[in-house]
DNA sequence: CTGCCTCGAGTTCG
DNA sequence: CTCGAGGCAG
């Protein structure tokens, strides 16, 4: 065999192969046969170069850089979608089509998410991958030939040989999430600017002068439709799609087709709820009428086709002014920047502020009052600043921390090689009021007593220590608005109530420094009481599970300090406990040694009465998945992050069925 | 020393 | 939920 042949001969195995791995899920040839073939062709180029053609797989790599883009117009248009928001709006188009195609004309639609990326053209010859564009202006865009070429999942050879001879398949490039979060990192890392969000990266990387960063960056794409076509003769867009699918052109595996207009509202209202458990980011879906024939008859208005629309979400992310940062001081001490925007909607609510953690977060950001900044409520509740909005900046000066805590004027401190800034100040009025904040919201949880009632008890001076709440009275209380006799005196029975909360919780509650609930609880369980736990040496200490020189250290320092001692005794007085009760202790069971992670909402318990269930069995139930998790125990709209995490570490996924089973209940 | 795992702390809106 | 950091095993 000829060198030529045989290297036209590996090309096709290996283009195959790569639609198979990449496009298919189904490698034909494992990773060390690829390479052995991928080096034997590699060494047939090098030796003769005129065996290089551009669809060969060592061109994914490395192509020749381009000085600047090249304008090439597309063969056909791409036009844009007319898009839709409501459910109306969408009844409204089908009545429009009905009447334009005849009532009696049954419409079939073939849906797909709308991908949030970079809208792409790529040209065919023979089957031959020849040339990408951007979409540009819609008449012309840039070529990025060279970078596509980096993206596995773009076909450099068309699967089967009945190739048109000119063909423009469309589709759109996108960066998977984690793909995402992986280059930001490394960008900020090189202390490099960060991509706002997926889109602008997928578009940034194919906008890239040397492909070679391209083919680092984690792109991928899903191919939608075609363009200019000849002798193609399919007469749905729904075959178009399988016609691409089996030549090897990756399509979204979500596409469907559908019957009536009906359908399609509920798979929008449906996906706009899974949008978030896809890899990558979707702002709505695609709605195409399938028939040729009724697309031809239905034409288009101002370029824009009345077969299709995009029915476009309330966005996730968002644009909006940063009018000030401001500080609020934690319970521990911690300062905490929170920035106060210009009220704006995101995902269906009002965003008016968000976290920005930390100095050092807001300055590689690059953040200041008075930017134009993207907001983002990504898959979870909780909204982030992600960066400013494009290169235009209002703001001036750099944020910096204050120097001193803006609540008791004590200069603040920022410990060697740590992130936060801190108050000092033992005594800072911050502290006092976020204890107590603590102690009545989380440590001993009592109803009828919320943030508000705490503020009002704290500025009326009536309150400012867990020991005068307990010392608070009846009529105290009656003298503040909004209480009258009976919720005051059902605020006080709550209060006094709490005294029987189990020690654990009042360790918890007394704010010692790196104490939180599993701590705490770790603690009470070992020392048994306050007195062992208070006159402890840090060697002692450490014996405790989960306690290690720094923790130790910090609950040493804690007890050594006067007024603590003094606050312990005081409440010991008042009658709280500081003993582990027998029923704290953790019981041997069927399920001891499991440990089971609960996500979403269960039907028949609340969370915590499924964690009560399973620690009667010995299990132990924590919040976040690893290798050792036992279980993963899956309700209604469970955390993403944990579901993903269950699969990659190949924790099994339990149902609320399986978890009654687990308790002897099924 | 390194890399997992776990915990702590702060968090938004309705 | 996410980030940072302490604990701990290898």
């Amino acid at each position: 065999m000829s060198s030529s042949d045989r290297a036209a001969e590996l090309r096709e195995l290996l283009n195959e192969a790569s639609i198979a791995y990449h496009v298919d899920d189904q490698p034909v040839m494992d990773d060390a046969a690829y390479d052995v073939l991928y080096d034997e062709l590699k060494a047939l180029e090098d030796a003769d170069p005129s065996l290089v053609t551009p669809d060969s797989p060592t061109q994914r790599v490395g192509a020749p850089l381009s000085d600047k883009f090249q304008k090439v117009r597309h063969l056909l248009p791409m036009g844009s979608l007319e898009k839709v928001t409501t459910d109306e709006a969408l009844q409204k188009w089908e009545d429009d089509m009905r009447k334009r195609l005849g009532t009696d004309d049954a419409i079939a639609y073939v849906v797909e998410p709308k991908i949030d990326g970079s809208a792409i053209n790529l040209t065919y010859e023979n089957g031959r991958f020849a040339r990408g564009l951007t979409r540009g202006d819609g008449i012309q865009g840039e070529d990025v030939t060279p970078n596509l070429r980096t993206i596995k999942t773009i076909p450099l050879q068309m699967r089967r040989t009945d190739a048109p001879p000119t063909l423009e398949v469309r589709g759109e490039v996108y960066m998977p999430l984690d793909g995402f979060r992986a280059a930001n990192e490394a960008l900020a890392k090189d202390g490099k600017a960060t991509w706002p969000n997926p889109r602008n990266a997928a578009a940034g990387s194919l906008r890239q002068k040397d492909s070679t960063i391209t083919a680092a960056r984690p792109l991928s794409i899903w191919v939608y439709g075609t363009g200019f076509r000849e002798g193609l003769d399919l007469e749905t867009h729904w075959e178009t799609l399988q016609w691409l699918r089996e030549r090897g052109f990756p399509t979204n595996p979500f596409a469907q087709r559908l019957e009536s207009i009906a359908e399609v509202a509920e798979l929008v209202r449906d996906w706009e709820l899974r949008r978030t458990t896809l890899d990558y980011e979707i702002d709505g879906i695609v709605i195409k009428v399938d028939s040729y024939e009724q697309q031809e008859r239905l034409g288009a208005l101002h370029e824009r086709p009345r077969w299709a629309r995009a029915f476009k979400w309330a966005p996730m992310t968002a644009t909006t002014r940063l009018n000030e940062i401001r500080i609020r001081v934690g319970r521990t001490g911690n300062l905490n920047p929170w920035a106060v925007l210009e009220p704006v909607e995101v995902g269906g609510v009002t965003i008016s502020r968000a976290t920005l953690h930390n100095e050092e977060d807001i300055n590689r950001k690059d953040i200041r009052e008075g930017d134009d900044v993207i907001v983002q409520r990504a898959g979870d509740v909780i909204p982030q600043v992600v960066g400013p909005a494009g290169k235009h900046r209002r703001g001036t000066k750099p944020f910096q921390m204050p120097t001193h805590c803006p609540l008791c004027g004590v200069e603040v401190v920022k410990p060697e090689g740590e992130v936060m800034h801190r108050c000092p100040n033992r005594a800072c009025p911050s502290r006092g009021l976020e204890t107590l904040n603590n102690w009545v919201m989380g440590a001993a949880d009592i109803d009828g007593v919320g943030e508000q009632t705490v503020w009002r008890l704290w500025q009326q001076e009536m309150v400012r220590s867990i020991p005068e709440l307990y010392r608070l009275t009846g009529e105290q209380l009656l003298e503040l608005d909004g209480f009258g006799e009976i919720s005051a005196n059902n605020a006080i029975a709550a209060i006094q109530a709490s005294k029987a909360i189990p020690f654990f919780r009042v360790l918890f509650g007394l704010n010692i420094p790196d104490v939180g609930w599993i701590t705490a609880r770790n603690l009470a369980l070992h020392f048994g009481n306050v007195d062992a736990l208070m006159n402890a040496t840090q060697e002692e200490l450490i014996e405790a599970e989960g306690i290690g020189p720094e923790r130790a250290e910090a609950i040493a320092e804690w007890f050594r300090d006067d007024d603590n001692r003094r606050l312990v005794a005081e409440l010991r007085d008042l009658g709280l406990r500081f003993e582990t009760g027998e029923e704290e202790k953790p019981v041997e069971g069927p399920l001891t040694g499991n440990q089971y992670v609960i996500t979403g909402t269960l039907e028949g318990f609340t969370r915590s009465e499924a964690q009560a269930a399973l620690e009667e069995l010995g299990a132990k139930v924590s919040d976040s998945v690893s290798s050792k998790t036992t279980g993963v125990i899956v309700g209604e709209e469970p955390g993403k992050s944990k579901v993903t995490k269950a699969e990659k570490a190949g924790v099994p996924k339990l149902t609320e069925a399986d978890l009654l089973k687990l308790l002897g209940r099924g």
